[in-house]
RNA sequence: CGGAGCGUAGUUCAACGGUAGAAUGCUUGGUUCGGGACCAAGAGGUAGUGGGUUCAACUCCCGCCGCUCCGACCA
């Protein structure tokens, strides 16, 4: 390629609000534009990496026994109705309709669309197991878009999906699945750590996210020193520690408590420790449901824990008008203690349900503590001696805690927080799908209809090209690695006016081309030695050429990664590049 | 959706209650020619949009739209 011919070019500057390292490096170097927020114009220079990218996966995929099809956009959105995903999905739904009126979605993931293509056939168990998979835009109408090609409203991915007789199947399908990520993102040139993390509505163990490590993701995990656990945040456990088991239990006593509002201030009024406390925090669910979380107070609650264990589907927190009318308790001072006993008292009046229902989840870290204080349901009053059977007793007791960096996994190291970028995940459906949609069977070898086994896994092509460049670039520029570079080899041409040495980088661009070497020649005459150089570097292309009236009959070679230069023939540099 | 901020040339940014300016980029000519070199000439702006205040608005005020950041959210 011609780089006087490229659409796209180099620019000195990055839009000030540019946020992320590779959104300033991709932008600089000509392979992205923004459209409007979250979305991206592909340059002809990204768009080779990405499908380097989707090379790299479509090869591992098949040699994985996937196969590629493509399904359509638009879903019938009586797809998504008959597995009540219009309404479930965390990422907004976008809607469309045709001019007869019918109505679709522009598909965001597409597990309904390949329930409803694997249905077309009769399956039966010889069929099984299978992975079928494709490369799509998808939509997804995100809250907010951010860090450039980072978290997006439309991009390219790729969504596979398995289908296996039962789960002792799929768990094969789902090491295989693994093992193929991590060959994917490893050829791409990272290291990625599989971390476990939540899969919302089936819970399960079988849930993983493929994470680069990196400041600029948005995946929060805990890790050990060691690598051996990983976990997202959302799902990471941690073991809790004894305190003052050997208390003796002491009677529950109500004191003024003239303090503010958070645990600090109870911290401080009463000169005991913070997680001698209980924390309370009360959440609403989308039933209108209150579900008070208590939890020991140097702990936080982990709401998709919460979530797993009250079975709420989305969680909010209560008002203080809602605390104080509705519960009759203050906020600040909410505590455990005969909460339920409150609603029943005659100033609480709810119109739409009449009764209001409470369920009081608490984390097991109140076992580890006795005598605990807190609020006492009135302003400016505390309990001392909170016991948990004693005093109170939860609805659901379980883990609820969310974990942090210093905590200790339960075979006691150490945990380690970390920030990430999620590249791909992969995920166990199990009957999810098979189950709320009609037909998706197979017949088994007593000819008895059986609901199939599902997997997902999915990859982020424009995220993963935007993470290859947050790990490799340095001041200069981006330093593609090899396996997902736009070209092998930037062809640089100084002195281009000279007959002599324009005819010699032309024979050597022609040679390059001739021999199948991805090459981008810089042919440009009126631009100086020093712009060619800085361009050069910016874009990142792993071996620059150049060719000048210094280099005579020889060429100049360097690697992006290295200040190391050397002269060399034509016949050598073709053994180097291969 | 809540909080903060921004919207002026392709880009990065100025100034100013009295009809817009620089750098860079672009075009042309010339000098340079191994790390964004120099000189000269030129093109390029209905100031996001609608309204209000004012003798006068790019400037002040309000609505809308768009964008960024923080939060909420994130199969």
């Amino acid at each position: 390629m011609l780089y006087s011919k490229l659409f796209g070019k180099t620019v000195r500057e990055a839009p000030s609000d540019a946020s992320t390292i590779s959104y300033k490096l991709l932008y600089q170097g000509g392979f992205i534009r923004e459209s409007t927020s979250g979305r991206y114009f592909v340059l002809p220079l990204g768009q080779l990496v990405q499908q380097k990218i989707i090379a790299i996966i479509k090869d591992e995929m098949d040699r994985a026994g996937a196969q590629e099809m493509v399904s359509p956009v638009l879903h019938p959105l009586e797809l998504w109705k008959e597995t009540n995903r219009t309404k479930t999905t965390g990422f907004e739904l976008m809607r469309i309709k045709d001019r007869r009126g019918a109505e679709f979605a522009l598909g965001g993931t597409a597990e309904e669309m390949f329930v409803d293509v694997v249905r077309k056939f009769q399956i039966s168990y010889k069929d099984l197991p299978f992975n079928i998979y494709q490369f799509s835009s998808k939509f997804r109408d995100e809250l907010r878009a951010r860090g450039g090609l980072l978290r997006v409203r439309e991009f390219i991915m790729k969504d596979a999906y398995s289908f296996d007789a039962d789960e002792s199947a799929f768990k094969k399908q789902y090491e295989v699945m693994s093992k193929t990520y991590s060959a994917i993102f490893e050829r791409m040139g990272f290291k990625t750590i599989k971390v476990e993390s939540d899969n919302g509505y089936i819970g399960g163990e079988y849930c993983h996210e493929f994470v680069v490590e990196s400041d600029a993701g948005e995946t929060t995990y805990l890790t050990t020193g060691d690598g051996k656990y990983a976990a997202h945040q959302d799902v990471a456990v941690f073991k809790k520690d004894g305190k003052n088991l050997k208390e003796k239990l002491e009677p529950l006593k109500e004191v003024e408590a003239n303090r503010g509002t958070t645990m600090e201030d109870g911290v401080k009024l009463h000169n005991k420790p913070l997680w001698q406390q209980i924390k309370d925090v009360l959440f609403v669910d989308e039933t209108g449901r209150f579900i008070l979380a208590i939890i020991r107070g140097d702990y936080d609650v982990n709401e998709i824990k919460l979530k797993h264990l009250s079975g709420a589907i989305d969680l909010r927190h209560a008002t203080n008008e809602e605390i104080r009318k509705k519960i009759n308790s203050e906020p600040g001072f909410i505590s455990p203690v005969k909460i339920k006993e409150r609603l029943n008292q005659p100033q609480i009046t709810d119109e739409r349900t009449k009764k209001i229902q409470l369920v009081i989840i608490a984390d097991d870290s109140l076992r580890t503590i006795k005598n605990a204080y807190g609020g006492a349901n009135k302003k400016h009053k505390d309990l001392f001696n909170m016991n948990i059977d004693r005093d109170y007793k939860p609805d659901v007791e379980g883990d609820i805690a969310l974990a942090k960096e210093g905590y200790s996994t339960v075979d006691g190291k150490k945990l380690i927080e970390k920030k990430g970028i999620e590249v791909g995940n992969i995920f166990q459906l199990g009957f999810h799908y098979s189950s709320k949609m009609k037909g998706a069977t197979y017949i088994d070898q007593q000819g008895k209809e059986k609901l199939y086994y599902m997997g997902c896994y999915g990859i982020g092509i424009g995220r993963t090209m935007a993470t290859v460049v947050e790990k490799y670039h340095d001041e200069k520029g981006i330093v593609w690695p090899e396996a997902v570079t736009p070209y092998h080899v930037h062809v640089i041409g100084l002195d281009m006016k000279e007959g002599s040495v324009k005819t010699q980088v032309n024979k050597i661009y022609k040679e390059l081309v001739d021999k199948n070497i991805e090459v981008l020649f810089d042919d440009r005459t009126e631009v100086t030695a020093g712009e060619k150089f800085s361009d050069a570097d910016l874009i990142g292309i792993p071996v620059r050429l150049v060719v000048s009236k210094r280099t005579g009959d020889k060429i100049e070679y360097k690697k992006r990664d290295s200040k190391e230069t050397k002269l060399i023939s034509l016949d050598e540099l073709l053994k180097l590049t291969k």
